[in-house]
DNA sequence: TATATTGTTATATTATACTATAACAATAGT
DNA sequence: ACTATTGTTATAGTATAATATAACAATATA
């Protein structure tokens, strides 16, 4: 299951970071076919938002395939799978990186603290 | 000078997407002290959008002092340097990198992949 | 069979984003 | 002084995003 997260800074409206969320989710193989994802209420309570605006992105990405819904069941991960065109994939770690740096200079600090920050997290982990 | 694009298939609202790229411009060094922008007109013609579109970007950073506008000279990078409390300095850095890694892990990413972005865009800087 | 759960649909409302167009106001240059 | 240039403001219209709320429809389960 993914740790979703929305970020109300970032300028995308939210029903899009969800959805881009899940299909990089399934892209990468953290969610799996047949997985089952949180029913629309229950994420729209962890997000904090409307429901209306969770089931917006459900249904987008039932339309593409990417979910299968049922009524009265859930919501999941369909067999379709799917490729993050590289080109994306880069961009977006484009502006999360270039949001933090942004950001992160300023308050003054350095592209070498935020680089030296990042690594203490790196250790131990995998 | 920045070299200004937007991106229609990201959802970012275009004005977000001018203000995103003055600041990391001026992060980045790109932008320096005093340096003009284009005229609203000029921008609004590059980028095919409206000059109301391009005037509230400059409007939003000018009331954050990342601006300097004349009106009938242009407008210009400010001059803006901000200071904290050495004691709260590395907690912000703490919160502001966590903030960032944990979105980055919901779209899939690790640190590691941050971590090498981010010393690609040093090479070439002092 | 009855009930709860799940996704779906509908309506109304508010806020934001963007466009088009026009006019106004301050400044620079001739 | 005049004129062009620059940012600013205003009005009107369209589309999208998000909220709140309510009800409906299909399914699972007790």
């Amino acid at each position: 299951m993914i740790d979703f997260k929305l970020d109300p800074k970032s300028g995308v409206p939210f029903y899009r970071q969800i959805i881009d969320q899940i299909r990089y989710g399934v892209a990468s193989g953290d969610l799996k076919v047949g997985e089952q994802l949180p029913t629309v209420r229950a994420l729209a309570v962890q997000l904090k938002v409307n429901l209306n605006t969770v089931g917006k992105a459900y249904r987008e990405l039932e339309i593409q395939s990417i979910l299968e819904t049922q009524q009265g069941t859930g919501t999941f991960i369909g067999s379709t799978n799917i490729q993050i065109p590289k080109s994306e994939r880069q961009n977006k770690l484009d502006s999360i990186c270039s949001e933090y740096l942004s950001i992160a200079s300023s308050y003054g600090f350095s592209a070498e603290e935020m680089v030296d920050e990042l690594k203490k997290r790196q250790r131990g982990k995998t």
